[in-house]
RNA sequence: GCGGGUGUAGCUCAAUGGCAGAGCUCCAGCCUUCCAAGCUGGUGGUGAGGGUUCGAUUCCCUCUACCCGCUCCA
């Protein structure tokens, strides 16, 4: 099974199109057709009724320490920019950075300076991070490179002022500040890059706004709100699906890294002491939903961040990947993220940006001494009227893409078998072996000939069918035709009127899989659809 | 971000410094009582801009998008 083939069948058939394709595209945003649109909006309404509106708050569910409430949020894709300060994002914006294989220490590339030395035969740029002491830093650790005494001093001999690691191109022959060997700093990148945007008619830096990167703050900032409204107790998951926007670097590989996306977020609050066994909960009956839907699990893993991966405050991150057709044997890529994130984040919105670095966690100081980035000040905290105790939650956070799960279940519907003509022989068939639920189509209607009166009952059938579902009518060319032209848009059921119909009142139902017909009463027709779709 | 490749009809592919072609699809009609290729007819195209030229889809440049490899992936 090959890529193309499936960015061939989405072009074609309307569930994929580039966008602004007319004007030559544009490189990271696709456009849904027909087909996508219905199959993505099945998507996120699988995910919100499964998690959200049809959860069950009254019994413990498999797996979970307790019963729990969920609720549904849609917030704005612009927020006050003070959020994404102290979300941590707006550091990461502005500058590119330098990260260190070796160490995996992250520095701002113009705050690096160093300057060039040589001695035993090998001329090095030593780095230090700019400020005041850094050419007696740059001194010791240039000794220490060339494994040199201090007394040995003078055999380092320098070449030019200390400069700005921007001036150099070549990073082999440079030490990083923290590193033991050469060349171990990564290319200067810019990433997490957000959208800027103004607000109101001045465009000056004063009205600067961002789109938002991740739809998890606005949950966060309306934790209170949400608490206050509801009247639930924790544990309490807030869920929004909604539009982010990141300006990534490199976008590639169809709709799975795009620039304009859409998530499907859930941050599960709870008590501290608990959030070991809801992590657990959620990593699990996350990677269950999507083999619910149909994803074949042999194609699927849960990795499991190694603790050098986790921020410290962090029990666990999991990510849950899809061995898509366009990565390599082996290479999986992420449809969701599933962590814990302890209280950094309400507490963030409290105090002021806290620094991951530390432990227990700080807040991240300017160099005026005071937050870097000033919280809100109000008291995100939760009291337990049954106990009186009073805590800040720890959250759980199963991150999903929408885009993502819609093109997992893309690829793993589409496959090629081969089928019988109408002569009996083998003939390759294009098939999107979508679960009912997803399907863009639920079931087509087709008279088996135009005539004899059965276009007439066929239509009746499907304006019955429509009232409760996406249904389809076709009644031109060979049925075979139109039978194969809905299996390439996933369709499950395909409803045909016969001449039986017009004695008996009976239509066949032919199943896009088995391609077995049963012969089922006119009346029955929409249950039984019902029926197979839910399952 | 770097290197390489590609861009011709909805799809798969031809051809050409001088009217751009096929198959499939699609549409109309005919035929057709269950799994695409029966008949007739029809619609429809050189990614964008610039240059060279009497004339450019073809040669050159720029841009753009896609693919492959490397890098990266908050």
């Amino acid at each position: 099974m090959d890529m193309d083939s499936i960015v061939s069948l989405c072009k074609r058939r309307g569930f994929l199109f580039q966008s602004s394709e007319i004007y030559g595209g544009l490189q990271g945003f696709w456009d849904y057709g027909p087909l996508g649109v219905e199959l993505k909006r099945n998507v996120k309404e699988a995910w919100w009724r499964d998690m959200v509106s049809c959860h069950d708050d009254m019994n413990t569910l498999e797996g979970a320490p307790s019963p729990y409430s969920m609720e549904g949020l849609d917030c704005t894709i612009i927020m006050h920019p003070q959020v994404w300060k102290c979300s941590g994002h707006y550091d990461l914006f502005h500058d590119f950075m330098v990260d260190c294989k070796e160490t995996k220490k992250r520095y701002r590339h113009d705050q690096l300076n160093g300057r060039w030395v040589e001695a035993k035969d090998k001329k090095v740029f030593v780095t230090a991070a700019a400020g005041d002491d850094e050419l007696e830093v740059m001194t010791k650790r240039a000794l220490k490179f060339y494994n040199l005494r201090n007394k040995n001093i003078d055999d380092l001999k320098w070449d030019g002022d200390s400069t700005c690691l921007t001036e150099i191109e070549d990073l082999s022959q440079v030490l990083g500040p923290d590193a033991k060997e050469l060349g171990t700093l990564t290319e200067p990148r810019e990433f997490n890059l957000m959208f800027k945007t103004y607000v109101g008619a001045l465009s000056g830096e004063e009205g600067a706004a961002f789109l938002r990167p991740e739809t998890a703050q606005g949950i966060f900032v309306n934790f209170k709100n949400v608490l206050d409204s509801t009247r639930h107790r924790l544990p309490l998951g807030i869920a929004q699906i909604g539009k982010s926007f990141r300006n990534e670097i490199t976008p590639r590989n169809f709709t799975f890294r795009s620039r304009e996306f859409e998530q499907m977020e859930i941050e599960f609050f709870c008590h501290p002491d608990e959030s070991q066994k809801w992590y657990q909960f959620w990593r699990d009956r996350r990677v269950a939903w999507y083999n619910e839907l149909g994803i074949d699990m042999k194609k699927m893993i849960l990795r499991e961040h190694t603790p050098d991966e986790l921020a410290h405050y962090s029990i666990g991150t999991a990510d849950i990947e899809y061995q898509f057709p366009f990565m390599a044997e082996g290479e999986f890529g992420e449809l969701e993220g599933v962590s814990h994130r302890g209280d950094f984040d309400l507490r963030s919105h409290m105090e002021g940006k806290l620094d991951e670095k530390t432990n227990p966690l700080e807040v991240q100081l300017g160099e005026d001494g005071k937050p870097k980035w000033k919280g809100s000040g109000k008291d995100l905290s939760y009291r337990d009227n049954l106990t009186n105790e009073k805590y800040t939650p720890h959250v759980i956070e199963p991150s999903a893409g929408a885009d993502r799960a819609t093109l997992a279940f893309l690829c793993d519907a589409y496959r090629v078998d081969e089928q019988p003509d109408d002569k009996g022989k083998m003939q390759k068939r294009e098939v999107l072996k979508l679960h009912p639920r997803l399907a863009p189509i639920k079931a087509a209607v087709f008279p088996l000939v135009k005539k004899d009166g059965m276009p007439e009952v066929a239509k009746d059938v499907y304006l019955k069918l429509k009232k409760d579902f996406k249904v389809f009518y076709d009644e031109k060319g060979a049925v075979g035709r139109r039978y194969r032209r809905q299996d390439e848009a996933g369709t499950p059921y395909c409803i045909t009127v016969d001449g039986q119909t017009l004695d008996d009142q009976t239509v066949t139902i032919r199943d896009r899989d088995t391609l077995e017909q049963v012969r089922v009463k006119i009346d029955e027709v929409s249950n039984i659809v019902k029926e197979r779709i839910e399952g």
